[in-house]
DNA sequence: TATTGTTATACTCTATAACTATA
DNA sequence: TATAGTTATAGAGTATAACAATA
């Protein structure tokens, strides 16, 4: 009995999606930062300075969990730990500027990346992959 | 000064790819097992028995840490080790129906979450994903 | 009393270095 | 001597339970 039918473009898209995102995700900065890492910058860079609390809601771990993940890039230099001037129950974490680097570098990394990607196909298969696009990014967003 | 421009679609590309695909991996069977075990059960599943270190291999990590990783997939009974009837230092690793069944599961629950996904979508949205299904398959497997 | 964060403890994944067994 | 696998050890991410500090 074969496994499933449906749309066998389905899994081709379905499996393209996570051979390419495995495969993006291992182009990064040289500094020596984990993927949990990369992701705490990456809302840091992009959302500004965070509680703990939202960190951990964002990357849907506990608050222990994200805690050690705050204390090693703390070690590392990639954020600076401080308590919450209105609240005095939380803190406030934000990114340094080595943080920053390296969330930016990654970042450039893996469109340089996906950019070569693209340049092995032709006109008509880049247009096809334009208009793509919007209805990907929906879907992830949704 | 702007990050990076270059084609903005190519981002929203590249981001829903890294999306979806975080999204996806968390639909799996309800099997207590965690990402590295699924993904050596799903090789093992689509390939058949391998060795130690032609998983090791597969995955891109050292021969110790897959090591440990079969030692949990055994425990957990979702794979056999024994030893190479041809060459003595070998062994072999095998899935076992239970592990199979976790793998099947996992695939499933993928496939039924895509296709949700894909329910949102009009019938000339399904046809450009449809036409870039291949092309993308063609970029993950090169 | 409720909220925010931390500490204690335990398990898995990852690695490198050192070791055993077989070819 | 080279190869395949294992064991020892250590760092990082994950979790739950228990605790401290503040609101």
């Amino acid at each position: 009995m074969p496994d499933q039918q449906g749309n066998p473009l389905d899994d081709d898209l379905r499996l393209a999606i996570l051979r390419l995102s495995r495969r993006m995700r291992l182009q990064r900065s040289d500094a020596d930062v984990t993927d949990s890492q990369l992701s705490v910058l990456f809302v840091l860079l992009k959302e500004g300075p965070q509680t703990l609390g939202s960190l951990s809601e964002h990357e849907r771990v506990t608050p222990p969990s994200m805690n050690r993940t705050v204390n090693c890039l703390v070690d590392a230099g990639f954020v600076t730990r401080s308590s919450s001037p209105d609240d005095g129950r939380k803190v406030q974490i934000d990114a340094t500027l080595a943080g920053l680097d390296v969330a930016r570098e990654t970042k450039r990394r893996r469109q340089a990346w996906f950019a070569r990607q693209l340049e092995q196909l032709d006109a008509t298969e880049r247009a096809t992959l334009d208009a793509a696009a919007p209805i990907l990014r929906r879907l992830a967003d949704s």
